[in-house]
This record gives structure tokens, C-alpha cells and sequence, in this order.
DNA sequence: CTTGCAAATTGGTTCAACCACTCTACATTG
DNA sequence: CAATGTAGAGTGGTTGAACCAATTTGCAAG
């Protein structure tokens, strides 16, 4: 279904995003010229152009006719989705660890303001799908199958946020969604590391049913600073094994 | 020092964009193959081939070897950064107006937030910072200045991001923060019609240097109880006059 | 009807050349 | 000498053609 095979173009992407984020690019260095880079990644012009355009949409480099590639600021200019790489490539293990701490109370936020929409707008399906998601969830819990919990939290995230029935929602969750599912993918036991977990989602399905916005936020807060914690030092256990491993490419040899 | 020049490839990507979010391109359309569609936009399969990656990477199509290209569900698979194309280009005003609505909650919440951290983390270099931007704007607002307003503003939301001194609320805030940068731009008169401004920053920038995070919070979520109301109603009028100018590229004459 | 292979279709990569924008250095001019 | 204009070098932007590789399609053999 996926294991999309890794390209040249992704390869060099995450060679340079690697160096940017790791500040062995620091920002405003000037890029050498894409022929010499295409030299270096020892691929054509076209081929390197993708990958530095790529770097561009993520606001990692500026691209300016005439002028060079430069790097900018990404502390600064980046977005959500710069998160994961730069966990897994950025220096300082302690920005990194503040940077997840608030990652998670963000995570939060969005959250509740799904449960807050979706108390108002949910449909009869929208209600009839959360609770058989939790049904399965608790079943999952019971066995202790961490795939099936993955996924299925997974998919009851993403009913949450269906049920808001809001496009605003849904594209604010959606970096948040993306940070989960890669997470839960690495880390899988971090989700059945709590008893609270079937609890929270029965309080949560319920107060969206019952069309009490309160409960399934407090429910939410009550939860997520419990688990956040545990995350947290699961999480400082781990940064260290997240380093990608370098591209081959990573034009040392010349 | 903007008014970067038009590029090909940038016409087509909104051209292919507008299609999409228009409905025109719905989800799960096949896109014609690549030399098909370079040849319906008058250029080459490279030039070609950078748009349709930005679309990629936007998660509005999605590109397989051998394949094709596919059109992406934008409404599930979007991310906030879409949400100005897609007032631009989006077909039902309804459907655009509510995205509206909620965008403008949760950017209240991603400014409360970053309030919050600030008030724990600010240094006297932050408290500064607001405080004379706050000055600043308060003269351009006695001054009816529109573009000093505009811009001091951005400035000020900048300076309170950076007080929170936290990746994670700067990459949160940025897709919220460009919005506000673009629409101040289209619609500069927008800031200065309620006098409760100028109180509002004062109150922010005090509950800041006073650690009073509810406070800030209190007068953040007043402020744009009223004027949120206000943009709204000057959105929705504005709403058709928002629609990009077809590429002269539509394809439409072979 | 099932299976397997070959052709057609499509994106992935490469190459070589030329166009257009920006900066720099130097010559020109006042 | 200072200001200015201009030519060149260096950079990204665009082009067209060719070939490689993944996928689908459809025909042929069993």
C-alpha cells in the first residue's frame, strides 16, 4: 500500500535538509550552484532543481534568478512539518525536547477545539463511527495489539475531526495527524502504556454524543496530561536512536 | 522588494490549483499524462514537471510511477496553507465562509497560546519589543495610517511569537501569520475599524510583562469576539472580488 | 478460463544548450 | 576624483530530445 520507493530526488532532499537542520548550513549561507551540486549529488541539473524546490516549498532555502540559493532561517520561518526532520536531525537535544513538549500541548489544543466543533455539527454517523472505533479500540487494548492500536487510533482521530465537519479543523489537525501516525509507527507501545487510554475514548465519543462540549474537553486535558509525560521521557529515551543515517550521496568522496 | 516576477512554472501550478480547488479537477481524476499536459500549457515536460511536484508536495495530487497523476481529496488531505488559494478559487461561498469562520477561532487559540508561553518566557528584551511596537501602532492608528498599521501589526504578532521562545508556537503560528500578512495586504481597512485596537495590544503587551497569562488570554479572546465579526462580514463581501484571474494558459484553444 | 509474456503507457532521469536576471569590475564621463 | 554606464561572468529559468523503469493492458499459450 505504501513503501514508496526512495528516489534520487527524495535522497538529496533529505541529504541537504539534513545539513540545514543540523546547522551545518546555517542560515544565510549561499548554496553552490546547482551544476556544482548536481556534480556533488552526482546527478543532472533537473534532477538536483526538484530537490532544491522542494527545499524551497518548505521555506528551508530562498531561490532568487541570478543570485544563488540561500539558506534561511527555518527556526523562524518553518512550519509544523519541519517537526519530525528536525527531531530526527537538529542539534541541541534539549531544543528538541522543549520544541516536543510543546508539540504536544499544541497537539492538545487542536484537539479540543475538534471536540468543540464536532460537538455541535456531528451527525447520527458521525456518533455511530466514533463508538465503534472505540468499541474496537477497547478490544485492541484488551489483546495488547499495538498495530491494531496504532492504526485504530489512528482512524478514530480521524472521525474526531470528520465529525467537526469543518475544513479549518481538518487542515489545522492534519500536521498533527501526520506527527501521530509517524510517531505511533516508531513507537508503538507508547499507546498502551496507560490504562486511561480505552477510558479517555469512551468520555471522549460520549461527549460528543451527549453534545456536552465540556466533558470532552476536560476529558481531553485530563488525559493528555497524564500520558504527556511518559511520552515525554519515552521520547528523551529515544531522540538519540531518530538520526537518519546519511544518504550515500553525501558527496564526501570527490 | 517583493514583486517577484511570475514564473511559468508558478502560473501553472495555480492554474492546475484553481482546476482542483474549484472543482473542476474532482478527487480521484487521472490528470492527462505529463507531455500531454506540457504540451496543453505550451512548454516542456520539466517545466511541466516542477508544478505538478508543488501539487505534490501540497497533497493535492498525488504521483505515481507508471501510473500517472491522480487528483488528491484536498478536503481531507489539505493543511491551512491551502486556505487562501481556496477562498480564491473554492466554488461554494457557503462552504468558504464557514472555513473562514473557523480559521478565525483557531487563530485566536494559536495567538492564546503562544500568550501563554510568553508570559512564562518572555525576557525584558520581549517586554520591550511589544511595548514599543505597541507605541508605534498607536500612532499609526491616531494617524489613520493603513500600510503602518498593516505592517506594525505583522510586526507585533512577530514579536509576540518570538516572546513565546518556542519553536513549536512559531511553526503553529507562521501558516496563521501569513494569512493575516495576505488579507491585511488586500484589506488594509480592516484593522482600524474598531477603536478597541490599540486597548487590545496594551492589555496583550502588559499581561505579557505582568505574567498575567489570563488577562492576556481575556483580552485576546474579547478583542476578536468583536472584531471577528466585523472581518466576516467584510470577507463575505468581499468574497467574489477574491477570485484569481484565469492563467492566460487555460489550455482551452487547441 | 487461467496464466504468462510483450507491448503500450506513464513517470523518472539524463544531457546539452540557450535564455534571463543579478552582481561585479572596469571604463567612461562629469 | 566621484558618479555613472556598460560589458562580462555567474547564477537560476526554460527548452527539447532521448533513454530508463514501473505499471497497466491485452493478446496468446496452456
Amino acid at each position: 500500500m505504501s513503501a514508496r520507493a526512495s528516489t534520487i530526488v527524495d535522497d538529496i532532499y533529505k541529504a541537504l535538509q539534513g545539513r540545514i537542520l543540523s546547522g551545518a548550513l546555517p542560515a544565510g549561507t549561499r548554496l553552490p550552484a546547482e551544476r556544482e551540486l548536481a556534480t556533488e549529488f552526482h546527478t543532472n541539473r533537473n534532477t538536483l532543481r526538484e530537490a532544491i524546490r522542494r527545499l524551497e516549498q518548505d521555506r528551508m532555502v530562498s531561490v532568487r534568478h541570478g543570485q544563488g540559493v540561500t539558506v534561511c532561517d527555518f527556526r523562524r520561518t518553518g512550519t509544523i512539518d519541519l517537526l519530525e526532520p528536525f527531531l530526527a536531525n537538529g542539534g541541541d537535544a534539549t531544543e528538541k525536547m522543549s520544541a516536543l513538549r510543546d508539540l504536544l500541548s499544541f497537539r492538545t489544543m487542536v484537539l479540543e477545539s475538534a471536540i468543540v466543533l464536532a460537538v455541535d455539527r456531528a451527525t447520527a454517523a458521525d456518533h455511530e463511527r466514533l463508538h465503534r472505533l472505540t468499541r474496537v479500540l477497547r478490544g485492541a487494548f484488551a489483546a495488547q495489539d499495538r498495530d491494531a492500536l496504532a492504526e485504530g487510533f489512528h482512524e478514530w482521530l480521524e472521525a474526531l475531526v470528520d465529525s467537526s465537519h469543518s475544513l479549518t479543523a481538518r487542515w489545522a489537525a492534519n500536521p498533527y495527524l501526520d506527527l501521530n501516525r509517524s510517531f505511533t509507527g516508531r513507537f508503538p507501545s507508547l499507546w498502551i502504556t496507560d490504562e486511561a487510554f480505552p477510558e479517555y475514548l469512551e468520555a471522549c465519543a460520549r461527549a460528543v454524543s451527549e453534545q456536552n462540549a465540556e466533558a470532552g474537553v476536560a476529558a481531553t486535558r485530563a488525559y493528555y496530561a497524564k500520558i504527556d509525560g511518559v511520552i515525554l521521557a519515552a521520547m528523551n529515551a529515544a531522540l538519540p536512536f531518530m538520526v537518519a543515517q546519511p544518504s550515500p550521496e553525501s558527496g564526501a568522496e570527490s
